[in-house]
DNA sequence: ATAGGGTTAG
């Protein structure tokens, strides 16, 4: 009996790693310490490497701790298993003290260490370890390999970061960012302590990181050396590749995998479906889906939320729902993907019920879910929304964010809060094109276009090249200010900087010189555009023609109009208005009855207000709100006082058939002056207002509008579709161009 | 040792 256990013991001494259970190693070590005591280190060395194997932290920790003088292979086995549970500072903080004592590491060691470099965001630490890696010779090693790999895919900072990066020492960059640990004093120490030991690996090849002499990032440039790669490494590579945004190469490396007869399995489609997402039709998206479920790979929850976003990303949402219905256990990013897809396609309401469901099954929200809700706020512009997300986000320590500072400033701006989004803008430690961009949009939006023009400046002295949405911004503010030269200017400094002006940027010049009342150059331009024109820009000519009241042109302009985008009833409406406006009724009204013989029906001129946390919408000549009375009252009230102040109503934009007196009575229903009303009669004295119009701002409101925000001395906001209008003593922001 | 979701666009 005795000797039968002894013998059992020695056998799986020889062979520790048939031992597959904790309580068959607890049990040996228990044989082990009755029989032989626990003096021996060599013994105590197995039994710890057992524990680790089966990742048993506490058990290994009770051996180490036991040591006088600890094996390089038990400083081995603890390092591996404090990152295997998840204890990276410990990980490191022991492989620094086990190279502190001249332990040699190995391919044993290096794939946990790496990994916790990983987890811990510790690039720079990892580039040591890189380097250690290549001097023991290690880097042909498989697992090290793909540690390094994933580690570089994950911290490297993505390629189009990349010119922001390039003139300031980047190690201070990632830390700033990226790191949570910079004011962790343990791991600081730590930190040095490996790099003083420890040359990083790239500054001692080139002195340069990230990308290097061969123009490869560091994940393809390990996968080349790699003699041996198994399909965890094709799909680290991939992976990799998708994150920096090289989807080419990361198609190119799929087709090298099946060239080199390794299936791809559940890891490589989830990596690569968002390629086929933004960079190839449904179509193809379909067949991927297709061959998903042939191989089984469709009951995956990563595929799955893959799936949606591919779905959504080619705005079928419908189908993002089927698959997001399926999931029978939805986690964050699920939630995240279908949220995201109904932003992204427009349906923001729907994704602000799915972000409070969210909420409701307890799924913590994480960076992702606030910077993708986070527009659904500025598109609906619900600022009390906004704000409630904006507390949330601060309160969790998101707010440095890039991406959520960037949609904040957005959001901001868009409710009107231009001081608010630029604090937001101002306080954050990097900027990058987008939130540039979402700045100069928000300055454009609101009329400010001497800020634009110099933060435009300012951007390309932060080393950050326009690119087509950041002139777009630009553009758009020289056209709302009517800075007709400088938009040309820019507009013809975008070739020069690389970047071709595509329809967006010729219809914002058409506007510009449009608004301008230049008509006959931005109908002779957008006849002259490379590009064919479209219905919405003859629209916006159409819109300046009838500002600047060129009713020959007009039509001219909606025949062309008709012809590009027949079923659009812009042309009809705007025409219609131009031929009230000049008192060609008949005119007016044969349109407007080809209009309804064609069942074209005219969207309800819509306008709404915040009060204490809650949408109050008014359409135009709407009698249905609870306190209309009292509005009515306020209404007629203010038109007196008007009237004493001069104000004169132009009944020209009334634009119905009417007689006088009707007239200046649809004058005082127009629904932005009944939202004005009641938030007036419903906030104290003296607090802004802030409207929100579907429609343009008429003439005749604007100047109203102007009067009151005198004669009640309030500033008054108004967004209408294309921009704001920031009232205050008399006065617009706009310049009374608009 | 490997995977999925995010910001700007009249």
């Amino acid at each position: 009996m005795e000797s039968s256990s002894e013998n059992l013991v020695k056998t799986l001494l020889r062979n520790p790693s048939s031992i597959k259970t904790k309580s068959q190693a607890k049990q040996l070590h228990a044989q082990i310490v009755k029989t032989r005591g626990s003096r021996s280190v060599s013994l105590a060395t197995i039994i710890l490497g057992v524990y680790s194997d089966l990742n048993l932290l506490k058990e290994s920790l009770e051996v180490f701790n036991n040591f006088r003088y600890v094996p390089t292979k038990a400083w081995k086995s603890v390092v591996r298993c404090y990152s295997c549970n998840g204890y990276f500072r410990d990980s490191l903080a022991c492989f620094v003290e086990m190279r502190g004592w001249g332990k040699l590491p190995g391919s044993d060691v290096f794939p946990s260490v790496v990994r916790a470099c990983t987890h811990l965001k510790e690039l720079r630490v990892g580039e040591s370890v890189h380097g250690c890696v290549i001097r023991f010779g290690m880097e042909s090693d498989l697992y090290t390999g793909n540690a390094l790999m994933n580690m570089y895919a994950k911290l490297q900072v993505s390629s189009h970061d990349y010119h922001v990066l390039d003139e300031i020492p980047q190690s201070d960059r990632v830390y700033s960012r990226r790191s949570s640990l910079t004011q962790d004093s343990e791991i600081g120490i730590l930190r040095n302590e490996l790099i003083m030991s420890e040359k990083s690996h790239f500054e001692s090849l080139s002195g340069r990181r990230v990308k290097n002499a061969t123009g490869l990032d560091s994940v393809s440039k390990i996968f080349q050396m790699m003699p041996d790669k198994d399909v965890v490494s094709w799909n680290t590579v991939i992976g990799g590749n998708v994150q920096s945004g090289l989807y080419e190469e990361a198609l190119e490396r799929l087709r090298e995998m099946s060239n080199a007869y390794l299936k791809p399995d559940c890891f490589t489609l989830s990596s690569v479906l968002p390629v086929f997402a933004r960079h190839v039709n449904v179509l193809k998206g379909k067949e991927i889906h297709g061959y998903a479920i042939r191989h089984g790979f469709d009951k995956d929850e990563y595929i799955r939320s893959s799936l949606i976003d591919m779905y959504a990303t080619c705005t079928r949402v419908e189908d993002s729902y089927r698959v997001f219905n399926l999931l029978s256990e939805k986690d964050d990013v699920s939630w995240n993907s279908i949220i995201a897809g109904c932003v992204q396609n427009g349906t923001f309401v729907e994704g602000l019920g799915l972000f409070r469901q969210m909420l409701a099954a307890n799924v913590k929200p994480v960076e992702v879910s606030f910077s993708a809700i986070l527009p659904a706020c500025a598109h609906l512009t619900t600022l009390h929304l906004g704000k409630q997300l904006h507390a949330y986000i601060i309160r969790v320590g998101f707010d440095q964010n890039m991406y959520i500072a960037s949609s904040l400033v957005d959001m901001y701006a868009k409710c009107g809060k231009i001081m608010t989004a630029r604090w937001i803008f101002d306080r954050m430690d990097i900027h990058d094109s987008v939130s540039w961009t979402a700045i100069i949009m928000g300055y454009a939006l609101n009329g400010h276009a001497r800020e634009a023009t110099i933060l435009f400046e300012n951007m390309q002295h932060d080393k950050i090249k326009p690119n087509a949405v950041a002139y777009l911004a630009i553009l758009t503010a020289c056209s709302h200010a009517g800075l007709v030269d400088e938009g040309w200017n820019y507009f013809t400094s975008m070739n020069r900087y690389g970047v071709s002006p595509e329809l967006e940027h010729y219809a914002s010049i058409a506007d510009l010189l449009g608004r301008a009342g230049r008509l006959m150059e931005a109908y002779k331009f957008i006849n002259d555009m490379p590009i064919k024109p479209t219905g919405s820009i003859w629209a916006t000519l159409l819109s300046a023609c009838r500002v600047h009241k060129n009713v020959e042109l007009a039509e001219k302009v909606a025949k062309e109009m008709s012809t590009a985008d027949p079923g659009n009833m812009g042309p009809y409406l705007l025409l219609s208005n131009m031929y009230s406006a000049a008192g060609r009724w008949k005119d007016a009204s044969k349109l407007r009855t080809n209009m309804k013989k064609k069942g074209m029906r005219k969207p309800p001129a819509c306008s709404w207000i915040e009060v204490r946390n809650q949408v109050h919408a008014f359409v135009s000549g709407d009698t249905s709100h609870p306190y209309y009375d009292q509005i009515h009252v306020a209404l007629r009230d203010l038109y007196e006082r008007l009237k004493q102040e001069g104000y004169v109503p132009q009944i020209s934009e009334a634009l119905h058939d009417v007689d006088e007196e009707q007239k200046s009575d649809l004058l005082y229903t127009h629904s932005e002056r009944l939202a004005i009303a009641f938030g007036i009669i419903s906030t104290p004295a003296g607090t802004t207002i802030h409207i929100i119009k579907n429609l343009r701002v008429c003439v005749d409101c604007h100047t109203a509008i102007k009067f009151i925000s005198k004669i009640m001395g309030r500033d008054i906001i108004v967004r209408d579709n294309s921009r704001f209008h920031h009232f205050k003593d008399g006065n617009c922001s706009c310049g009374d161009y608009w």
